[in-house]
DNA sequence: TTTGTGAGTTTAGTTTATAAACTCACTCAT
DNA sequence: ATGAGTGAGTTTATAAACTAAACTCACAAA
């Protein structure tokens, strides 16, 4: 399995891999959800090169996460914006977020929260079946292939 | 901001992508949920190169989400399973699979699908709030840094 | 004795990422 | 109109990461 291929995999979250995989990403789409747009904020707030920000911006952008938008013209500059595809890695997000706070040990706790504003609190978030609507638990899920299942 | 300071990160999601943020650790740990444990399994399956194979099993290891286990003696073999922390990822798996699935277009869509086992259907997962119960969408969440909340 | 298994290592070569300086097309204050 | 500043993007030399393929080591089984 080649990066390359990845998108051709049969396994969805192989395909989400083959978008958001890479080490700076998630990163980014992390401070488009913080509300970063440019460029030079990007660059500033993540620190990689110039020339890798430039690639994913642009793989981002060809992915249909991001979109860009004239905020200037003479000279035309963009910002980069979440779509709609991208809004929906919220979940992700969160979900990673929640593990992250908890999983690395040895370090000062986390600054950053994230509160629900519909009922106020602090958002602990967890994953539920939408059929049910229960909490979902490692040990009730099983992987099924289709192809599998319909022979 | 380097890779190695990630894990230092005031932010949850930094923290998390410093241990799984590479090219290939999500997809070790998805072949993990899955069922793999050995180091063929794993290189078969994923067709990564022996040599980094080997580190990130070594980081994942360290890092406490995949434990070693010793499957025979002469010579020692270790199999390589989830730890609680490294089972905590479901929901992300899960919501990373959940998106994956929809955002890659142009190609014939995805076999794997999970099934819930407390209640028999396809699991279309998504993310609730523990203190509401409700379903969490976008525009209800704001991040926040406590530092400033304190100040 | 030979063949096989399975995790891991080595090596040489390719690909990808980095840092830092540079370009280009402007704006704005003097 | 001159000179400093802004902001996205490019270039280039260098460094780090990754790959493929062959090899090692310790055994088991035929």
């Amino acid at each position: 399995m080649r990066w390359s291929e990845l998108n051709q995999a049969d396994c969805p979250i192989a395909r989400a891999l083959s978008i958001v995989g890479d080490r700076w990403t998630f990163l980014i789409l992390r401070d488009c959800f913080f509300g970063l747009k440019r460029f030079e904020a990007f660059q500033a707030n993540l620190g990689l090169s110039r020339t890798i920000l430039r690639d994913r911006l642009a793989h981002l952008v060809r992915a249909g996460l991001l979109v860009q938008r004239p905020y200037q013209i003479k000279p035309v500059r963009y910002d980069y914006v979440l779509s709609a595809k991208g809004r929906a890695l919220n979940g992700v997000m969160l979900m990673l977020g929640q593990w992250g706070a908890a999983a690395v040990e040895g370090q000062p706790e986390t600054q950053v929260r994230h509160r629900h504003q519909t009922c106020g609190e602090i958002l602990v978030p967890y994953v539920a079946c939408t059929a049910c609507g229960e909490k979902v638990v490692e040990k009730d899920v099983r992987a099924e292939r289709r192809a599998k299942v319909l022979t």
